[in-house]
DNA sequence: CCCTGATTCGC
DNA sequence: GCGAATCAGG
């Protein structure tokens, strides 16, 4: 293979995206990824940085005109890679929290309602105590303590693609352990993720 | 061990 | 120019 104009746009496009070099030679095929790094290097790109951007470190050690002292300051955003919506702390874990009722006082809700989550995005398959069996559903409890925790962009052909937890919140990760190979998820996900058409042989329930 | 990019250097 | 081998790191 060669580097036609056609393929060194796309590795350009790919590069430029933040796909990483084995992605790209995947992508392309017919050249490894060290074909693209060394590419890449060869046309100056291994900067990352297609954006005209800031042309120096800058630190502005000088403290100008400071204004307004009193905010918290908003955290500047690191502006690297868009995908990343930096949960804000939530206390999912809440407490009972019992509340006799005055009766006498209509009240008002200062309950610490729920986030309220705009796009209610389907739950991950968390099986739902159904037609699994119990060693399979412990099997996943227990793994699942152990889980890598990985965020999506770490997921690889490698690791278990289980979703854990709920997407709307920081208390979100797949499970990451090493998976079976062919399938997306580890050994006890995989359990439960793949039910034979009839599972259990209806051992007279 | 899986992965990442960086560099070298014979071709 | 090319990219395998190697290096250096997460």
């Amino acid at each position: 293979m060669s580097w036609t104009d056609d393929r060194v746009e796309t590795l350009k496009r790919m590069w430029s995206e933040g796909q990483s070099a084995s992605a790209i030679a995947k992508e392309l095929g017919g050249v490894t990824r060290n074909a693209v790094i060394g590419k890449v290097h060869r046309l100056g790109l291994s900067n990352r940085t297609e954006e005209p951007e800031a042309p120096a470190p800058a630190p502005a050690p000088e403290p100008v005109a400071r204004e307004k002292p009193a905010a918290p300051r908003a955290v500047p955003q690191p502006a690297t890679v868009p995908l990343r919506p930096e949960p804000a702390p939530e206390p999912v874990a809440v407490q009972p929290e019992p509340e006799p009722e005055p009766s006498t006082q209509p009240a008002f809700v200062p309950v610490p309602r729920r986030p309220i989550v705009p796009a209610g995005q389907p739950l991950p398959p968390q099986p739902s105590a159904n037609e699994i069996s119990p060693e399979a559903l412990a099997s996943v409890r227990e793994v699942e303590k152990r889980a890598k925790k990985l965020t999506l962009m770490e997921l690889t052909e490698r690791t278990c693609k289980w979703p854990i937890g709920d997407p709307a919140t920081d208390k979100f990760w797949f499970c990451g352990l090493p998976s079976v190979a062919g399938k997306p998820y580890c050994e006890a996900h995989v359990g439960v993720a793949f039910q034979p058409m009839s599972s259990r042989r209806d051992r007279r329930r």
